[in-house]
RNA sequence: GCCCUCGUCGUUCAACGGAUAGGACGGAAGUUUCCUAAACUUUAAAUGGAGGUUCGAUUCCUCCCGAGGGCACCA
């Protein structure tokens, strides 16, 4: 990565000093750094004098990554030679699909549980947003040399089965409805009326339906693959619950109080100590929560990621609190909390529940706008910001969505390899000195700073705004740079460029779960 | 009441404490004898308010205003 080079070299000049400062690509140069910013106020010295100190250094390296370097306002700005942004199209043709990738995981162990929608109805909108979010941060770690599992835990025990069960049965304390309720009736529940049924059978047996024929089939659509679909049942079953209640019992972490047994949570950072076994003898799903993310680590995780919704959010302390009591290291458990999804018809503000039946699920976006544009569209937002869905809008904007802007440019790329009887070669390079073409290299190599940096701080938006940079890079260049032309040797050159440019892409789309296709028929409608 | 998240062009989203706040849609004006005009070029338009820290704040801190979400022996 070019920001980590630049960083070394800049190091090594200031030698000892240790220094929180930045590299970044920059509106004013190819790289800025505002080392001499930060290296001036720290030995009260003049940043301009000190940003030129350093850039002489630098230059007596005679360093061939740089053209140019120069000092404005205190920054140090660099510009990239021809001669190295040429090899690195080379690097990213030999790259071609590991392009991007980096070992900055380590092989490190990951667990990523995400969406984990109890099994009581179809996946909605929210969990579109959580599910395609973890997927491909799931992606991007993997790209990063972490070694990744994608999980899904399925609560099909507890309070929630049992009023599904009632649900079905349609008695009195029946809280959710909905037409897929009604179906379920008809198949568990059958014609032959009889007044014996258990609400917990029923519902254990609802939820068992509504995960195979509901949930995986919707799971599926997303385009997600679930390394492992983990019961909550089996927990109790095995006994992990106990032991781990034990576990905590025996650490003095457990004490009985008003005939409950509470966790000592307050001690370990959060508000309030909480209830492990209730005064009737049934265990919390904050029990089971605290036995499966034992069960995590003790799978040789070294890492969990759990994306939770923002009505969860009290959680995380609770889990970091079970985590430090179990021995375990609180720092690698991130949460990754979303902000809710709210749904808007005609204007106003729906509540999306699914007890009264009103939500959107994910089959209806995706009939509606398409896998590609439904995956976009989720991942250009910040998972923690507030978002507002309006499915008329939606629909609307969905043919303008900027996703087809990218796949556009992957297409015209396609293209004119279809059209072209000559090959890619990379041994004219040199020939490549137009403005669009140095840009839309310098758009290429930042591909793998940007999964590097989203696999650090899990800001996945960064993606789909890459992909439509890169996309108006090429579509610039496509303007004002004729391909395949009379001119073999540049034609080559220029073939050679796109094909870096499409290697490129491709990985981007494919990173982000979204489709590459070769060609891109013309709006109708416009 | 306490805690968390969010407030950015008309709309919807971006911007590790950096330079002239960026894109998309919508608005205005253009570009096609030539590899797909779902493209390109030009243009108007925004940081909720008041303080503070800093060489420098959309970003950090405090208060206020507004939206959402938590504060259960529910999940």
């Amino acid at each position: 990565m070019i920001k980590e080079e630049i960083k070394k070299i800049i190091e090594k000049v200031i030698k000892g000093e240790v220094l929180n400062f930045s590299v970044e690509t920059s509106s004013h140069a190819d790289y800025s750094s505002n080392v001499a910013l930060i290296l001036a106020k720290k030995e009260n010295k003049n940043p301009r004098e000190t940003a030129e100190l350093i850039k002489t250094e630098i230059e007596k390296q005679k360093n061939k990554l740089f053209s140019k370097i120069e000092v404005v306002n205190g920054f140090i700005n660099f510009y990239l030679s021809e001669k190295y942004l040429k090899e690195q199209v080379q690097k990213v043709l030999k790259g071609k699909e590991k392009f991007g990738s980096s070992n900055i995981g380590k092989k490190q162990k990951i667990n990523v549980e995400f969406i984990s929608a109890n099994p009581t109805g179809p996946l909605t909108l929210g969990n579109g947003r959580g599910g395609f979010g973890g997927d491909v941060l799931a992606k991007v770690l993997e790209k990063a040399g972490y070694k990744v599992s994608r999980e899904y835990y399925i609560n099909d025990i507890g309070a929630q089965i049992t009023k599904l069960g009632h649900s079905v049965i349609g008695d009195e304390e029946a809280v959710y409805s909905g037409k897929y309720i009604e179906d379920l009736r008809k198949e568990i529940v059958g014609l032959p009326k009889s007044y014996n049924f258990k609400a917990e059978e029923i519902g254990e047996k609802a939820g068992k339906i509504i995960l195979e024929k509901m949930i995986k089939p919707s799971v599926k659509r997303m385009g997600i693959k679930f390394d492992t679909w983990f019961s909550e049942t089996t927990l109790y079953k095995n006994g992990v619950v106990d032991k781990t209640i034990a576990e905590l019992t025996k650490k003095g972490f457990a004490y009985e109080s008003e005939g409950a047994l509470w966790f000592k949570s307050s001690e370990l950072g959060d508000d309030k100590d909480r209830v492990l076994i209730r005064e009737d003898g049934v265990k919390t799903y904050f029990a089971s929560d605290i036995a499966y993310l034992r069960n995590k680590f003790e799978r040789g995780f070294d890492k969990l990621i759990i994306f939770l919704g923002a009505d969860h959010y009290g959680y995380v302390a609770r889990l970091k609190a079970a985590c430090q009591a179990l021995g375990y290291n609180k720092e690698n458990v991130d949460a990754i909390v979303l902000q809710l999804v709210k749904l808007f018809e005609n204007g106003k503000e729906v509540r999306m529940s699914k007890r009264t039946g009103i939500y959107v699920t994910i089959d209806e976006l995706i009939d509606e706008v398409g896998l590609d544009v439904a995956r976009f569209f989720f991942l250009q937002r910040s998972l923690n910001t507030h978002f507002n869905f309006d499915m008329d809008l939606a629909k609307e904007k969905s043919d303008k969505n900027p996703v087809f802007k990218v796949q556009y440019a992957y297409a015209r790329i396609n293209s004119i390899f279809a059209k072209s009887k000559i090959k890619a070669k990379t041994n004219n390079l040199d020939l490549l000195k137009e403005q669009s073409e140095l840009e839309l290299i310098k758009q290429l190599i930042r591909f793998p700073e940007i999964i590097g940096d989203s696999a650090n701080d899990y800001q996945l938006q960064r993606l789909p705004n890459y992909a439509i940079e890169l996309a108006d890079s090429f579509h610039k260049f496509y303007e004002k740079c004729r391909v395949v032309t009379e001119d073999k040797k540049l034609t080559e050159a220029r073939l050679s460029l796109i094909l870096a440019t499409k290697i490129v892409l491709e990985n981007a789309l494919k990173l982000m779960g979204i489709s590459t296709p070769k060609e891109l028929k013309r709006n109708e409608a416009k």
